[in-house]
RNA sequence: GCGGGCGUGGUGAAAUUGGUAUACACACCGGACUUAAAAUCCGGAGGCUUCGGCCAUGCGGGUUCAAGUCCCGCCGCCCGCACCA
């Protein structure tokens, strides 16, 4: 029988607009099912949806069609991440204002969604620049400040002169503004914090508890909150100065306090300040420092550099033994005190000081089995484990147990009223500075009054709204020139005040959305009943460029809005998984200088000799095939999810893109490959639709026996394996297993089309082709409401359960062992499934390639793994 | 520099976590159908072989009845952090 080819250009929309009418994806707050939250990090709205969000949103997708037809009450919902500086680029460049660049771009977004067939509950949607969730954000921020959460303090920002406004670490290319190109300079700003450090030991500790979460994520979130345990010291100075009678540094080796060499501080270190004042090449010397930049190159290439300030300390434990000390450009004020006492031999950035300036270099741990007269440190540091040397009382004894008697000994001892040490917990994680010089962001609802200092915006008077009618045509934040709009009253006395002009960072959007859509229409920021029914996400799925930041600061938010009375937990994310890139070729014709690069539209590709050539279809010129690249513009390496929708519509891009490549991993995208995933839809619709006659009238039913159950077997096998392996997310596991289906089903179906097969036969294959539609369908859900329809369902495969597998037909009565002689294997025995080990040896021992290899003796050993192998050595 | 990961056919990959290495797919080759092509269907395929087998999971060792999987040492690639005291 003749079939038409499946067309998704027709069926598709038709069965979106089914599941719409039923209202099937929209998630109701009072459903009395288990709840399964799965979430994709929502997106950015940057113009267009690009591939590699359509392969994030496919895997949750997934996700939430099989939790939905395993019963779950599941919430799948989208949003916008809305905020940013491309806004503001755009309105600067294009003449566009920020707020309708940005809607109109979602408006477009949605529409290339809502095409994939994604079972989103667009009913939550929202975007976090609507008034509406801002509003709820700045209520959250009060209730931040109201906590002492919230601070505002001085500190140094990475500043450019050309944009004027604060750049992000990321922002600094090479020391340079990453649109400007202007030279960073350091600046000192008054901003505000959100007071993550408050929780470093909890988000550290926590860590720990999130199981779901691969552990890679965890590992960089440990190494950025970065807690080190060390000793304060504080070093007497050998004369006053300015009022200063000691020193404080911060060392992890305090064992090491006899390898002392020197003292370093920061250049901003105050001790360093005061010295410069009577001190003019010192000052100079400073300024150098502070013009060198942060970047991470800058830091790279730098040469370690010191200044001696002549200020001199003393050795807690030797009165006689003084130390100088060095202003450096490797010291950070951000970290411990923003001085440290220099050990040559124990680190080696110490010892390339102290070689530079001739400092002494006395080895303090000597490795185990070197000999203390000749042990000796010059070019390469020692930072090992050993035993004390050269340091008196410590002599002989382990790092660890020096590091404690060091402690306890300066413990004792005081300067002014204060001990001399103290054992103290650093963390490398800062404070949150959220203020951004911009306009497109949530405004910062404080108001700053001569009379009454900072003043929060009272909560009735909230919204602060952006307003309207800005300016783009100069650098700078348009809101701090506005005419009007930071003109206030004082909400405390009525005095002329001024608003806060710094935005929030986005970052902070982002940190709470997750809560905010389990009760988008609530007019608190949460309705904690809702977030603490739905939270915490069971799946979050996103790129591995979110694991720290993004995830930290939802982490640190979640805890906050728990002291607020927000929610009632701590973790946002129960389940974490960070799927990988698409990536593809990059084409490019001449050389890199001059060269120019192809779209993959734009190329034609040979074999040639088993050699892949490219050629430009335009001007027929040969064109080099680069490597896999991240698709970028730049490169016009990229594939838009038209290309494929247009011509094999959404279930052969969602299906490409998960099968092949395990969703961790980057996957390419391949023209053969798109293809490929189009043949099988086409197969299955064949294989499907020319059996559908002949089962129409016939009721499903599993076989145990003859062909029909081997039919059975390895449709309830499947049924089996995909479950689990959608459960574990192995998308390219599940779907090479449902290939097996429609291999194994080939060939009984054209048995049952041309109406060769028994009762039996048509029952099993009914029921195998049921399980195998439901299988595809949380990939391809369109066609398996297509083939649902054939069958002549009456209901929707997206509102149906999830299949049933009969646990007898899933394991064997008889089960084949590959038998190995000396671990290779010889041959294989099949025998009953509850044969007893003895039972399975005798057999085994009775096969003639045992025999053979045996030649008479007996076997030294038999071992037998039930359900898996023998082996027999010989 | 520190931390982590990876390395399996021509390609993407699989291997129940120590138990038959190469499932499934792509590409390829052959056959059927066709005047022909496409589409489709059927089949083949790690390498070597004296047809008994032997060798193969980056390289070299080790543990084990048994190693892609565990341990040690190299080589190569990738990612994260980075003057962190």
């Amino acid at each position: 029988m003749a079939t038409e080819r499946y067309n998704p250009r027709a069926s598709e929309p038709k069965w979106q607009k089914a599941w719409d009418a039923k209202k099937l994806f929209e998630a109701n707050n009072d459903d009395p099912r288990p709840k399964y939250y799965v979430l994709e990090m929502f997106p950015y709205p940057s113009g267009r949806i690009h591939i590699g969000h359509t392969r994030n949103y496919t895997m949750g997708d997934v996700v939430a069609r099989y939790k939905r037809a395993k019963g779950f009450n599941v919430l799948h919902p989208m949003g916008w991440d809305a905020f940013g500086m491309p806004a503001e680029n755009a309105a600067m460049q294009n003449k566009v204002h920020p707020k309708e660049w940005t809607y109109q771009n979602i408006a477009t977004m949605r529409e290339q969604l809502k095409v994939m067939g994604l079972s989103l509950d667009w009913a939550r949607e929202f975007a976090t620049c609507d008034v509406d969730y801002y509003h709820r954000q700045q209520m959250l921020f009060l209730d931040f400040v109201e906590k002492g959460l919230v601070t505002r303090k001085s500190s140094k920002v990475n500043w450019d002169p050309e944009d004027m406004t604060v750049l992000a670490n990321e922002q600094v290319i090479d020391g340079r503004g990453w649109r400007s190109g202007a030279l960073v300079e350091q600046r000192e700003l008054t901003q505000w914090f959100f007071k993550i450090t408050d929780y470093a030991q909890d988000l550290l500790d926590s860590l720990d508890g999130l199981d779901e979460w691969p552990e890679k994520v965890k590992l960089m979130q440990q190494n950025w909150i970065g807690r080190s345990e060390g000793l304060l010291i504080r070093w007497p100075l050998a004369a006053p100065i300015a009022g200063e009678h000691e020193l404080e540094v911060y060392t992890t080796r305090p064992d090491t306090i006899f390898g002392a060499s020197f003292m370093a501080v920061a250049a901003d270190h105050p001790l360093a300040r005061k010295a410069a004042e009577t001190n003019p090449a010192l000052a100079k010397f400073i300024e150098e420092v502070r013009h060198m930049g942060t970047s991470v190159a800058a830091l790279e290439t730098a040469e370690k550099k010191g200044f001696d300030t002549g200020i001199r300390v003393v050795h807690p434990f030797d009165d006689s033994w003084t130390l100088p000390v060095y202003v450096a450009n490797f010291v950070l004020m951000e970290y411990g005190t923003g001085a440290i006492f220099g050990c040559p031999s124990g680190d080696q950035r110490d010892l390339d000081f102290a070689n530079k300036y001739g400092l002494p270099v006395i080895p303090v741990v000597m490795p185990e089995g070197a000999d203390v007269k000749t042990f000796q440190i010059t070019e390469e540091a020692y930072v090992g484990d050993g035993a004390m040397i050269n340091s008196r009382f410590l002599d002989g004894m382990k790092p660890d147990r020096a590091f404690d008697e060091v402690a306890k000994l300066l413990e004792q001892q005081t300067i002014g009223n204060r001990p001399m040490a103290e054992r103290k917990v650093n963390f490398r994680l800062r404070d949150w500075g959220i203020s951004r010089q911009r306009y497109w962001g949530c405004p910062i609802p404080m108001i700053h009054c001569e009379d009454c200092g900072v003043v929060p915006v009272p909560k009735a008077d909230l919204p602060v709204r952006l307003p309207d009618d800005v300016e783009f045509d100069r650098p700078g934040n348009p809101l701090d020139r506005h005419p009007t709009w930071r003109h206030v009253k004082c909400p405390q006395c009525g005095k002329d005040a001024r608003r806060e002009t710094d935005t929030m960072d986005t970052f902070v959007d982002s940190s709470w959305y997750f809560a905010r859509f389990t009760a988008p229409w609530a007019h608190e920021p949460t309705d904690p009943k809702a977030a603490n029914e739905w939270l915490p996400v069971d799946q979050y799925i996103g790129g591995i460029e979110h694991a720290i930041l993004h995830l930290l600061y939802s982490r640190f938010f979640t805890r906050a809005m728990r002291e607020t009375g927000h929610v009632d937990l701590a973790e946002p994310f129960k389940g974490l998984f960070t799927q990988g890139m698409v990536v593809h070729e990059t084409y490019r014709v001449g050389s890199a200088s001059n060269g120019r690069w192809l779209a993959p539209t734009e190329v034609r590709l040979e074999g040639v000799d088993g050699e892949r050539r490219a050629f430009d279809i335009a001007t027929g010129e040969a064109v080099t095939i680069g490597p896999l690249e991240k698709m970028s513009k730049s490169k016009k390496n990229t594939v838009s999810p038209e290309d494929i929708t247009d011509g094999y519509g959404a279930d052969t891009a969602r299906w490409f893109m998960l099968s092949d490549s395990p969703p961790e991993r980057d996957v390419e995208w391949t023209d053969d490959g798109a293809a490929g995933a189009h043949r099988f839809i086409q197969r299955i619709w064949r294989l499907v639709s020319t059996a559908a006659e002949t089962l129409a009238g016939i009721k499903p039913g599993a076989a145990g026996a003859g062909e029909a159950g081997v039919v059975s077997k390895a449709a309830h096998k499947i049924l089996k394996a995909v479950g689990e392996d959608i459960e574990k997310l192995a998308f390219n596991r599940a779907i090479a297993r449902i290939y097996e289906l429609a291999n194994a089903l080939t060939a009984p179906l054209n048995e049952v089309a041309e109406g060769k097969a028994d009762p039996a036969l048509q029952g099993a294959c009914r029921e195998a082709v049921e399980i195998l539609v439901h299988l595809i369908a949380p990939v391809m859900p369109h066609l398996a409401e297509e083939c649902w329809e054939t069958l002549g369902g009456t209901d929707l495969v997206a509102e149906r359960p999830w299949p049933v597998f009969d646990p007898a037909l899933v394991i064997d009565n008889e089960v084949t062992y590959p038998v190995q002689v000396n671990g290779k294997k010889r041959g294989d025995l099949t025998i009953a499934r509850d044969a007893d080990q003895g039972a399975v040896e005798k057999a085994v021992l009775a096969l003639d390639f045992v025999q053979k290899a045996l030649e008479g003796k007996a076997p030294r050993k038999v071992i037998i793994v039930p359900q898996r192998i023998v082996n027999v050595v010989a």
